[in-house]
DNA sequence: TCAATGTATGAACAAGTATTCATATATTAA
DNA sequence: TTAATATATGAATACTTGTTCATACATTGA
C-alpha cells in the first residue's frame, strides 16, 4: 500500500493525513441531505430549484449543501441562464454509494435471519 | 433497484428511509477516530488499550468510538479474560475503505495534474 | 475477599454543523 | 435601467457530537 506506515508492533495503516481526508470525505456522504441529492443527481443533472423541490426542502439549505458537495468535488455546476444544473462529477461516487447500499441491504437481511432464529 | 421511488418527474431514489440509514451508515465513517480505528483493525484484532496506546488517544475516548462502531455492526469484540479484542464485523467495510482511499488518491492525482497545466 | 487491571459508561463541556432568515449576486426580459 | 427570477451566502440559532473526567463494571490473581 502507498503511503503507509508500519508501526513497531507491525500495523500497517496509511499515513494519519490521508486517513483524515478519508473521513472528511465520508463525512460529504454522511448527511442526509447530502445523500439525497446524490441519489437524486444519480439519475442525472438538476436545477437547483428542482432539487429543492423535489426534496421538499428550502432552496437555501440546498444551495448550502451543494457548496459543500461542491468543495468536495463530489457536484460540478453548469449554468445555463439564470439557472444553475449539479450533476455528479466522480464515476467513484456511485461505487461508494451503491456499496454503502449494498452493506445496508446485507445488515437488514442479516437482522432478519437472525430474528427468525 | 429495490425499494425504489419514482416522482413524477421520472426521477428514481430509493425511499427516504434506505437514504437516511444510508447516511447513518457513512456518519460512522466519517469520523477521525473512527476512521483510524478501522483502518487499524484491517490488520487483524486488536485490544482496547492496545488501540489507544496506538492512536496515542485516552482509552475512554476510544471506548466510546468503539460503542459506536459496535452499534453500527461494523466492530465485534472477543473477550478474553480482562481484555476485549475487536475486529471488524463486516466484508463490506474493506470494500467501502479502498473505495474512499481510490477516490482521495483519484482526486490528489487529479489536482497535481491541473497545477502542472 | 481484596487489590489490581482492562474496559465501559454517564455527565459536562467545547466544538462543529444544518437549517432558516434576510439579503446579495447574477442573469434575463421588458 | 428596472423588475423579475434563480442561486449564493453571511449571521444566528438549535442541535449534534467527540473528548475528558470520574467512576462503575468485569475479570483475574493473591
Amino acid at each position: 500500500m502507498e503511503n503507509a506506515n508500519k508501526s513497531p508492533q507491525g500495523i500497517s495503516v496509511p499515513d494519519t493525513e490521508a486517513l483524515y481526508d478519508l473521513a472528511e470525505l465520508f463525512k460529504v456522504f454522511g448527511d442526509t441531505t447530502r445523500i439525497r441529492i446524490i441519489a437524486a443527481l444519480l439519475n442525472g443533472e438538476m436545477a437547483v430549484y428542482t432539487l429543492s423541490e423535489f426534496l421538499e426542502m428550502g432552496q437555501s439549505a440546498i444551495s448550502h449543501q451543494l457548496r459543500i458537495l461542491r468543495a468536495a468535488g463530489l457536484v460540478r455546476p453548469r449554468r445555463d441562464g439564470r439557472t444553475v444544473y449539479y450533476s455528479l462529477d466522480d464515476e467513484h461516487i456511485e461505487l461508494i454509494y451503491n456499496m454503502g447500499l449494498a452493506h445496508i441491504n446485507h445488515k437488514s437481511s442479516q437482522h432478519h435471519k437472525e430474528e427468525e432464529e
